[in-house]
DNA sequence: ACAAAAAGTAAAATTTACTTTACATTTTAA
DNA sequence: TTAAAATGTAAAGTAAATTTTACTTTTTGT
């Protein structure tokens, strides 16, 4: 899965930081998640989306692989 | 966080374990996220929301409680 | 009423998400 | 150019997702 989580912090101009304190996680997780180290829970890929106002699926988006 | 899967099994009429082929996960992890025993990974919200031929957020809604 | 199918559930094991701490590297702004 | 801010990364620990096996209960169809 991919997601465009760097796109949209640029777009909106905040950091990393920022980001995680707006959905209550650790920096470190949210670095993560934008290098594709693991993937977020659910409840966490809805408060990312809701913090763009965008849909989950036009920030997280599966690949042929994640269908194995 | 609550979740629709249940009614949407309902309407497309399939089983849990029709939805967990489809999905490539085990009968029992469907089960528990109907009864919200535990949190799907965003991978996960994604294929069922496709199957279900809905956004995540139609199935997927975030509670109070979420947000601490 | 009966059998089969579906759903509920539970424990143990495994994998993975997420935190914390800490430090290194890169980028930004004065 | 230099300091501060932002990002990258890594290891150790904890919490939570998911699997497997297996058994019980409920629902459905005949």
């Amino acid at each position: 899965m991919k997601n465009t989580i760097r796109i949209e912090r640029a777009i909106k101009n905040i950091t990393q930081a920022e980001l995680a304190d707006l959905v209550k996680v650790s920096r470190q997780t949210i670095n993560a998640i934008e290098s594709n180290k693991y993937v977020p829970s659910t409840v966490l890929a809805l408060k990312v989306a809701k913090v763009f106002e965008k849909k989950v699926e036009e920030i997280f988006s599966l690949e042929e692989e994640d269908w194995q």
